[in-house]
RNA sequence: GCCGAAGUGGCGGAAUUGGCAGACGCGCGGGAUUCAAAAUCCCGUCCUGGCAACAGGGUGAGGGUUCGACUCCCUCCUUCGGCACCA
């Protein structure tokens, strides 16, 4: 049976034919085609291999790239690793296999892998980011950083030896100012530090205060970390987000993580003490409503200004709270715990003394590390309020709309210096003063009436809604006093600010804080600076040399690369240092005039590969720079890269991190857009056939060998781009491969005689009926159509209806499937390719034009409409294309079974939307 | 708790964005072919009633807007993903 549809052989003969006729090669600075960059995340090379959820984004983006070579773009679509990673680390750590044999063994399977599926790669980009060649480049980055800082007013980066630094400083003071604004820097910061294990730990290896393997304790200890200083690019990143198409979701993600808040810094004089404490606030229109004060544990303040009776709690709190990892501090969020300090600030508005307290659900790291507590408009403030039996003051009066949904207060009182005791027992007495109030003709509030005092004295008032309102507005400040209110609304119990709303009154106390030297409008993000530095044997070196002098000095660019030390134990030392120290050989350098250093023995986290492999694929050979400036324009051009395919799991960090390095490289002039990647579409997760997660212990992975081996690549890809949308989480399902096969099978059969192997009989030079030749069109332009909106799933099946279509005719005209085989061409390229070969075609179909489609010909000569009568469906009829509202009116009413619908009645109104439908309402 | 996405046949999913709900595929039922099977082809397949023509119901639940709602608005429920005291 010569002419079967034999999927492995016609598979394996067109990946070798494209691999040695370099078919998919991008050609650099070809300006007489426009370029398309094409972009897939690189996958980290692990020793499970491929799973079928890789596929899915390569065989979108592999789609788009042939589609757009066939319409006549420079495509470049490269691929390569993200090879830095703990497993290989652990498994060196366990076995004492070099990572670096492990991760080569792993990317020589992978590639077999990805090269099995057919994707149109050029394989002579890729690059793996543990190669000293591509690392050196990484490294090289990290130096501009080191050697950078950020001018402020200009909001953008600049080389170090730019920096102002202010006149009549020592040399030590000169050489701090600098290093204390390279945008490297080393901090001391507290890491997750696993005693037990010797080593720190990421925080996903954490879990419950617990190391992942072992289950032993975890504590947060300082030590010294290189940091990015990611933060000063933070207005930009959110800035620049509006210039590019990514999902609003992802969108949403990067601008929460970023955590812009806009408010103002307020200075509270302390009682007893020159000093001021700083706080931060969105709220300032609630300053009057501040009843205590609330520093972090950690502030440092705390130990100058706590009463010495209360110093020993004040130690004791902070010890626990020091014990706390993030993870315990979330835990316990619903319970807060504190401490009073014995101090008192005076707030600036209205000169009240209030009490300080210490609590650890104020952050050290976030604003000024003190906070002005509000409990009757912040849920912590109130919670911790009503837990210490702290005063509450209502500031801010609710709309009406959110003070009718206020539930009334049941049993709350408080004994708090400021504001008057409430509780439920009073509120007969109040409102029996309140309806003698009304009853002597006070003018009628506009205000909820709480629902428990209706019962009460409705009787009393009860044809008196004007004393309705007024109890109502005597009783909300109960009501708002029981309840938080964290909303925006109109300023009360606020001296000369009464009666503004939130935002009015925002704007004022700024002014007026601003007016008496007490405080200024101020910005806060929660992004925080990049940890960059990780206790890992294998991450790319950092190239810094630590003098004995205490010097810390760049390596030069032509000391580049700094490879790896071979070691022998790929555990850390049990200092906590980083198993590089065990490298001493590697690790002690002699300089130039004598001196002793010392290489840096953390290295960078694998995030750094990952942050520019773009850039490396422009230009991946290239050892004098990291990409060539001309090739960066042309394939950068003004839009970057111009669609990044990859998961969603790295929807926060690698796209923020990526995007900052970018944006350095930028302000240097090494890059010439502001964002490296214009359009960005996530693919869903594949869940296993159980509808659940795939995963090894529940035995439910998907082995995409064996898919190919069962079904063929060109089957894998069109069933991976079939399930439902790309984006959507879905379940696989082998039935389903086996239905895309059948369609594969159809094809074939369609075109291949059975017997000898060459183009069916069936097959002939015809013109095409017109049936054929408008679902030609319609298909064509379908699939180009959801090609462009990546939808794949639709694509295919307007295909599959094509094909149909064709099996049922006698006479197949050539040139109708030469462009079924065109299209389908991108999603399943082998088949195509060999299809293609059968009819007669010397020439590879990758750069074959797109085929065109006839407008005139899509559009259906004759239409069916649907009868409605009153919204419902009654009949059919069939008119033409071109026919007038009339004429669809007079056939729609033509009909019998509209007729009876009718019942005789006459149409009111007769709507007709055309190529739609008729609706007759009588 | 907050934020985001999504709920449509037995299953994956379509629906020109307010206009014939269920395209296409899977599965299932029936038939053809075959000595038989696989493969292939044809017919059927949202639910209820009916031999049928047909009638009624139907897109997580309830309400609303509209001649007309899977699509827009309000309330609620469920699932998935992210965040976690950020003042």
């Amino acid at each position: 049976m010569k002419g079967h549809y034999r999927f492995g052989e016609i598979e394996k003969k067109w990946q070798r034919f494209w691999e040695e006729s370099k078919t998919f090669k991008a050609q650099d600075c070809d300006d007489s085609r426009p370029k398309y960059y094409v972009l897939d995340m690189f996958p980290y090379p692990s020793g499970q291999g491929l799973h079928v959820g890789h596929p899915e984004g390569y065989t979108a983006s592999d789609i788009v790239a042939r589609y757009r070579r066939m319409k006549g773009f420079n495509v470049l679509h490269p691929f390569g690793w993200d090879a830095f990673g703990l497993p290989a680390e652990q498994y060196a750590i366990q076995t004492g296999t070099a990572p670096e044999e492990t991760t080569q063994r792993n990317i020589a399977n992978m590639r077999r892998q990805t090269k099995s599926l057919g994707f149109s790669y050029d394989w002579d980009r890729e690059v793996a980011t543990t190669d000293p060649k591509y690392f050196k480049w990484t490294q090289w980055i990290f130096l501009r950083l080191f050697n950078s800082y950020f001018d402020q007013a200009e909001q953008k980066a600049k080389p170090i030896d730019q920096l102002p630094i202010p006149e009549g400083l020592s040399g030590a003071e000169k050489k701090k100012y600098i290093d204390d604004h390279r945008l490297a820097y080393e901090a001391e910061v507290p890491v997750n530090w696993c005693p037990e294990l010797g080593t720190v730990l990421a925080n996903e290896e954490v879990i419950g205060g617990l190391s992942e393997r072992g289950n032993h304790p975890v504590v947060r200890k300082p030590m010294r970390q290189w940091m990015l200083r990611i933060t000063k690019y933070a207005e930009r990143l959110l800035d620049d987000l509006a210039e590019v198409d990514w999902p609003y979701s992802i969108k949403k993600l990067q601008t929460d993580w970023v955590g812009k808040s806009v408010g103002a810094d307020v200075d509270f004089a302390l009682d007893g003490f020159d000093e001021t404490i700083r706080v931060f606030t969105t709220r300032p229109d609630t300053l009057f409503g501040a009843t205590y004060m609330v520093m972090a544990p950690e502030h440092p303040l705390v130990d100058k200004i706590a009463a010495e009776d209360k110093k020993e709690a004040v130690d004791k709190y902070r010890t626990q709270a020091a014990r706390k990892s993030d993870l315990d501090r979330t835990d316990l969020a619903k319970d807060k715990t504190g401490e009073p300090i014995g101090a008192l600030a005076i707030n600036p508005v209205n000169g009240e003394k209030i009490p300080i307290w210490i609590s650890d659900y104020v952050l050290i790291s976030y604003g000024t590390g003190a906070i002005m507590a509000v409990p009757a408009h912040d849920e912590r403030d109130f919670e911790f309020a009503t837990k210490f039996n702290l005063p509450i003051i209502p500031v801010v009066e609710p709309d009406r709309q959110t003070a009718l949904a206020l539930p009334i207060p049941t049993d709350y009182s408080y004994d708090g210096p400021i504001g008057e005791r409430v509780s439920i027992e009073e509120w007969s007495a109040i409102a029996d003063s309140i309806i003698k109030e009304v009853k002597a003709g006070r003018a009628p509030f506009t205000r909820p009436v709480p629902q428990k005092l209706e019962g009460e004295v409705a009787r009393l008032v009860a044809d008196d809604s004007v004393a309705r309102e007024e109890i109502s507005m005597r009783m909300r400040d109960c009501a708002i006093i029981s309840q938080c209110n964290a909303g925006e609304g109109w300023a009360i119990n606020s001296g000369q600010f009464d009666g503004l709303s939130t935002a009015e009154f925002k704007e004022q106390i700024a002014d007026w804080l601003e007016q008496k030297g007490l405080g200024k409008k101020s910005v806060n993000y929660k992004l925080r600076d990049w940890l960059f530095s990780r206790q890992r044997y294998w991450g790319e070196p950092f190239p810094i040399l630590h003098a004995d002098d205490g010097r810390v000095m760049a390596l030069s660019e032509d000391d580049l690369p700094l490879e790896l030390p071979v070691v022998e134990d790929y555990r850390p030392i049990g200092t906590g240092e980083p198993p590089l120290a065990n490298a001493v050989d590697w690790v002690n350098v002699t300089l130039g005039d004598g001196s002793k250093a010392k290489r840096e023995t953390n290295t960078m986290p694998q995030w750094a590969g990952s942050c520019w492999y773009y850039l490396r694929y422009l230009d991946p050979d290239n050892d004098r720079q990291g990409w060539d400036p001309e090739k960066e324009k042309y394939w950068m051009g003004d839009v970057g890269v111009d669609l990044y395919i990859g998961g969603a799991e790295h929807a926060v960090l690698h796209l923020l991190y990526s995007r900052f390095w970018h944006k350095l490289l930028y302000d240097l002039g090494y890059v010439s857009t502001k964002e490296p990647f214009k359009k960005l579409i996530n693919q869903g997760m594949i869940l296993g056939e159980d509808g659940q997660k795939m995963s090894k212990s529940r035995g439910n992975v998907v082995n995409p060998d064996k898919v190919i081996a069962d079904h063929g690549a060109d089957s894998m890809r069109l069933y991976e781009m079939f399930m439902g949308p790309l984006d959507a989480v879905k379940p696989w399902n082998m039935q389903g491969v086996e239905g895309v096969h059948r369609f594969l099978q159809k094809l074939w059969r369609l075109i291949v005689d059975k017997d000898t192997g060459e183009i069916d009989n069936a097959v002939k030079e015809t013109e095409a009926d017109e049936a054929t030749l408008r679902l030609l069109n319609q298909t064509v332009k379908k699939v180009g159509d959801d090609i462009e909106s990546f939808g794949f799933n639709t694509a295919i099946s307007a295909m599959m209806i094509f094909v149909n279509h064709l099996t049922r005719l006698t006479v197949v005209p050539k040139a109708v499937v030469e462009k079924l085989v065109l299209v389908l061409a991108p999603f399943a390229p082998h088949i195509a390719e060999e299809l293609w070969e059968k009819l007669s075609h010397a020439e590879s179909l990758a750069y074959e034009s797109w085929p065109e489609y006839d407008e005139k010909l899509v559009k259906e000569k004759e239409i069916e409409l649907a009868v409605q009568v009153n919204g419902k469906i009654r009949d059919k009829i069939v008119v033409a294309a071109g026919a007038s509202e009339e004429q669809i009116k007079q056939q729609a009413l033509s009909s019998g079974k509209v007729a009876i619908a009718m019942r005789g009645e006459d149409p009111k109104k007769i709507i007709v939307i055309k190529s739609r439908l008729v609706n007759i309402v009588v």
